[in-house]
DNA sequence: GAGAATTGCGAGAACGTTCTCGCATTTCCT
DNA sequence: AGGAAATGCGAGAACGTTCTCGCAATTCTC
């Protein structure tokens, strides 16, 4: 190992930089950090001699002594494919280094223990706030004000009743239902929806309790909806988010009797699977059967026909949500918020125009 | 603001525990943190006191002491669909975190001062080694020893040489050197090239020098089957990673003269570009056009027909990149190894077959 | 030009851990 | 039973910062 030949063995401190510069470790500390009085020219001198040494400030130990770690947390679903964390936890990162923090991340798979316990694993590395995306709706006793440690909270895509943090969310009921009434538009009659449910293990007809209000959102749009147009008979699937069950959902609705002409997936995966069935059937997307999704991503309008979506302002929503974190670690007394960002449908051929056919 | 009722105004540290179980702060310790010598009796009710109080142990505070964070740092490549980085961030993340380690993520944009500044923000929050994505082969001087504090350093995905550290990359050469020849076999002749080429600003139709292995690698691969086979006229496009630009590329490419009856594209984003071409023009894959790209997602295989693609280990090379990073934290001496790890040619129905058509 | 205000800087404490000593007390060995 | 070894624990230093004090030297004020 090669050392500084000035400062054998180890890595410059301040205390090398003070007495390379000949003052004392407080004027030292002064002079790098631009606080407190201290002539101009001994700022000069002491930060040529930083330079000179290589000296780099020791985050931990100013952390230490201040308190703050410039740190913020995320917990977050793990999800192979889910392009909304994805590029969630992108956008989160991003607006954090711009404003100076640092992400640790902790990936958690829609489990409640797990959840709990990258909580406290982010606490005890003293992030200054947390950004969550909560695992269950009911339980939130390790989000409560004194669990952590009375830190900035702010929850994103899904509100967890109970807890009085900022949350920002998106309007998923409205863009959801339009998506139902632009295909009652183009004459389907015959709907089916599958949706992602965490919260079981096998594929159920009827909702369960579902632990999410995004998709408790998506599902009450759908079914506001259907109602509006006096659907009666739409079919229902919510599956686990594993890719065999999802696709005998949708083998069980093209195989039904009354098979839809089109169907609506929940989030990415379950598009997945719907691609995958109909290929598998030979089905044309947009004449032999239709299909809607949530969630777009660059592939959904490069294939042909693209698919009709509802995009959700995941940009947006990484933003705002750092934004209003870092505005509650600056400002301590910030009231919490409850914002909803607006979706938008984006109609793309995969939606069959069945009047036209007639 | 509600205060915990033992301690008013701020969190339990050890000295509290200590006070509030009747030891020294030195006892507490050793019986939180179960090392030197204490009796079973006052390990069981320091830990009964810790619980009871609701301690939980300062980590920058532990890694002040320590001199190590437990934490690593990734610097890596921000792209909004390259799936590749994705799941290798991720499972980096997961690994790390399954043998006690957090991740500071950074992200450049194949950005040379961007990765410099990433690397000295890490340095400075003292992470215990490094795993980069190095933009550019050429300029290392920031990632040479005495730079990063003599620290660990994993590169993966691209080689940079003259950095003598542990590098864990992807055969790349010969698996793009099956897919031409796959193609060649199935009759194609006539075959084109667009290649993702972050350090150009406009399409090349003539290799640029690259900075990156990995593409190197591939296009290397490629040449090699278009001599063995003997293709003279094959076409390239070295393009930046801008759609319209991309989009341009494939365009000229089936305008040209000798159009090719297939496409070889580097990496997702120039496959969504000859995707989004295609669809375009009405052209139907693995009939009146062929494509094969590199890094395969779950889109590729659940599309009609389904794209043939070189496999990337991306998994596994995440975890390897921490396991050995982690290895050289613990056992400062090991010495660097350069790892590369097989790919797989996965062929589903892209490529058309020209003699069957005959 | 004398007192008051300002400026520049050093000494030392503090953040919350862990670890090295050293000192009692207990246990062991013959 | 008497010395040696082992055990349990406390005092205090150390990690690298920043910040509060206070003191001397300089500048200001009338």
């Amino acid at each position: 190992m090669v050392e500084n030949p000035l400062l054998p063995g180890r890595k410059p401190t301040i205390n090398d930089v003070a007495d390379a510069a000949g003052v004392s470790r407080a004027t030292a500390s002064r002079a790098l950090s631009d606080y407190g009085r201290v002539s101009k020219s001994t700022v000069d001198h002491v930060r040529a001699i930083a330079n000179q040494i290589g000296y780099r400030s020791n985050d931990i130990a100013r952390s230490m002594r201040a308190g703050k770690s410039n740190t913020i947390g995320l917990v977050v679903i793990a999800d192979f494919t889910n392009v909304f964390f994805d590029r969630a936890t992108k956008g989160i990162v991003d607006t954090a280094r711009s404003h100076g923090f640092e992400v640790l991340i902790s990936n958690t798979d829609e489990n409640l223990s797990v959840e709990r316990e990258a909580v406290a694993t982010l606490l005890q590395k003293q992030v200054d706030g947390l950004i969550v995306v909560a695992a269950t709706a009911s339980v939130h006793d390790h989000l409560d004000p004194k669990s952590i440690q009375f830190k900035p909270l702010v929850l994103i895509d899904r509100t967890v009743p109970g807890v009085n943090a900022t949350t920002i969310t998106t309007d998923d009921f409205t863009s959801c239902e339009e998506s139902v009434r632009s295909a009652f538009k183009l004459g389907h009659r015959r709907m089916a929806f599958l949706v992602a449910t965490p919260n079981v293990t096998t594929v159920q007809s009827v909702k369960p309790l579902l632990q999410n209000s995004a998709i408790e959102d998506r599902v009450n749009g759908f079914q506001s909806a259907l109602a509006d147009s006096n659907i009666k008979n739409a079919q229902w699937a919510f599956s686990p988010d594993v890719p065999e069950l999802a696709d005998s959902a949708i083998e069980n609705f093209l195989d039904s009797k009354n098979a839809p002409t089109i169907i609506f997936t929940s989030n990415n995966d379950m598009a997945l699977a719907a691609l995958r069935v109909f290929g598998k059937r030979g089905l044309k997307i947009g004449s032999d059967i239709s299909l809607v999704t949530v969630d777009d991503s660059q592939w959904l309008e490069a294939i042909s026909p693209g698919i009709t979506v509802v995009e959700r302002p995941v940009d947006e929503l990484a933003r705002l949500a750092v934004e209003k974190l870092i505005e509650q670690i600056s400002q301590p007394g910030t009231k919490p918020e409850k914002i909803v960002l607006p979706t938008r449908l984006i109609s793309r051929g995969s939606i069959a125009n069945l009047k036209a056919n007639k």
